[in-house]
RNA sequence: GGAGGAGUGGCUGAGUGGUCGAAAGCGGCGGUCUUGAAAACCGUUGACCGGUAUCCCCGGUCCGGGGGUUCGAAUCCCUCCUCCUCCGCCA
């Protein structure tokens, strides 16, 4: 949320911005319009309550003097009528500057690299080197398959295309995984573990900033409107909604793992191969709430947490700066970790980490009590996924093959998988 | 699912129609004292919106959310949400 005051204030400036993030502007005009007629009836209205409390003290004075008040009571019906009538008005319009509001995106920071899609985007260092395996190497598909780790057509039968079914060896991989991020994030980066819930309400869903915009992608049950996540990063940044922390006690970084649900709507017939891009995957996702003034040194700390799990593994991968026309909804600045499928020849995105400033706290009302003021602010946002299993496995797979199809587990890998390589069935 | 009880400021908690944005305590901030700290004492301390207005000033709104009654609502009525207790059902 941008506050209302600042699009007033800086009109050009949230243009500029809506424009660079490829977002119409004509909800800017509009909102701005309805903003100046509301302010007008606002005062009017003011001006009538004030002499409506006035009266009412008044009133109340005569009565506790033990007079009667009879005629200053009848001259106040149709006082209160027009406030009744004016303040109905408002609200209307507020409801609808609000809705407007909501489809206003954060802005980018000034800094990042401008430009409308992807190809603008800005590589800023590659770790390890891109090459392609000296033999007729399997792609991360036809590895699952040989190995016998996922069963597409029995999860197709479950639930449809799109929700992979983790068979034995290949359950336990994904499990060992899974706790392998946990443990580095939190005995080795200082996070809290979380287990939060899968689902979300209509507001917290809001606040992050999935809503209104992303709706079509998510899957919502239609008789409680209930989402179910896209991220974990919805329940953890929900967390404190509505609260005020202690400047002492930031930054609190919390780690979560959860299954993420996407219905991926319009993005058929991309990336769809095996576990590229599916309706329920396993993420191990970070988020930090933090002060201000050190919300842009977070986002890099939070970004090399997130790198740390692919060295770790000794995987080959990139560091991406999203360009303006990239960037989500919510963020002012986002770094992708693309990871290298040396048989696909991809670099697949495997974390996104953002910072939001203020943006999302705000819609969550979450604040806190400067200690040099006294004063509430809010704070800032920041979460990156550390990182999500599909792709990472993908390029697992295919990286740590050998010539007979079997895989050399990364030596970080073994004490959770409990065995150094995946041979062949 | 059924029956009760409760939601008030950063926290605990008083307040059942009028001068209540709200007692008191805790906490926070400033000060006195102290080599320093603690304790004690004194003072101070809600949020949000608007008024060409980051501080002062003026007005308005806010006592879980929404609606209603009234000249006037934290207080009365309706409704929803959340939490607690008991009963039933179920993992």
């Amino acid at each position: 949320m941008i506050p209302l005051k600042f699009i007033r204030q800086n009109q050009e400036t949230v243009r500029r911005g809506m424009q660079s993030k490829g977002v119409a502007e004509n909800r800017l005009d509009e909102l701005l319009d309805l903003d100046t007629k509301v302010r007008k009836k606002i005062s009017l209205v003011e001006n009538l309550k004030a002499r409506r409390n006035q009266a009412s003290q008044e009133i109340g004075q005569l009565k506790q003097a033990g007079k009667t008040a009879e005629r200053e009571i009848a001259a106040m019906g149709d006082l209160s009528q027009q406030i009744k009538a004016l303040d109905q008005e408002i609200h209307q319009l507020q409801e609808q500057i609000q809705q407007h509001l909501l489809w206003v995106p954060n802005l980018p920071h000034p800094l990042a690299p401008i430009g409308p899609d992807p190809s603008h985007n800005r590589v800023l260092r590659t770790v390890g080197e891109a090459v392609q395996p000296a033999f007729e190497a399997r792609d991360h598909l036809d590895l699952l398959t040989l190995l016998g780790l996922v069963d597409f057509e029995a999860g197709a039968r479950i639930a449809g295309r799109g929700f992979p079914l983790y068979t034995d060896r290949g359950a336990l991989l994904e499990r060992a995984l899974i706790n392998f991020m946990l443990d580095l994030h939190t005995r080795e980066r200082g996070y809290t573990e979380i287990y939060p819930p899968f689902m979300a309400t209509r507001q917290t869903t809001l606040m992050t900033g999935q809503l209104p915009k992303l709706e079509d992608d998510m899957y919502i049950t239609d008789s409680d409107d209930m989402f179910l996540i896209p991220t974990a990063e919805v329940p953890l940044t929900g967390i404190h909604q509505d609260q005020i922390l202690l400047e002492n006690n930031l930054p609190r970084k919390y780690v979560a793992f959860s299954a993420c649900f996407r219905r991926e709507a319009g993005s058929y017939g991309k990336e769809t191969r095996g576990l590229l891009r599916i309706h329920q995957f396993n993420k191990v996702e970070l988020v930090k709430l933090v002060h201000p003034a050190a919300s842009y040194d977070e986002l890099e700390t939070l970004r090399d947490d997130a790198e740390e799990v692919l060295r770790r593994l000794s995987l080959v991968y990139r560091v991406v700066e999203l360009c303006t026309g990239d960037l989500s909804f919510a963020a002012t600045k986002c770094y992708d970790l693309e990871v290298y499928a040396p048989v696909a020849d991809q670099w697949l995105e495997v974390s996104s980490c953002s910072n939001f400033e203020a943006f999302q706290a705000r819609r969550g009302n979450i604040r806190f009590r400067r200690k040099d003021t006294g004063k509430l602010d809010h704070v800032h946002t920041l979460n990156g996924s550390g990182v999500a299993t599909p792709r990472l496995l993908a390029a697992l797979l295919e990286t740590c093959q050998q010539p007979d199809g079997s895989v050399t587990l990364p030596e970080a890998l073994v004490p959770y998988y409990g065995e150094e390589e995946l041979i062949l069935p």
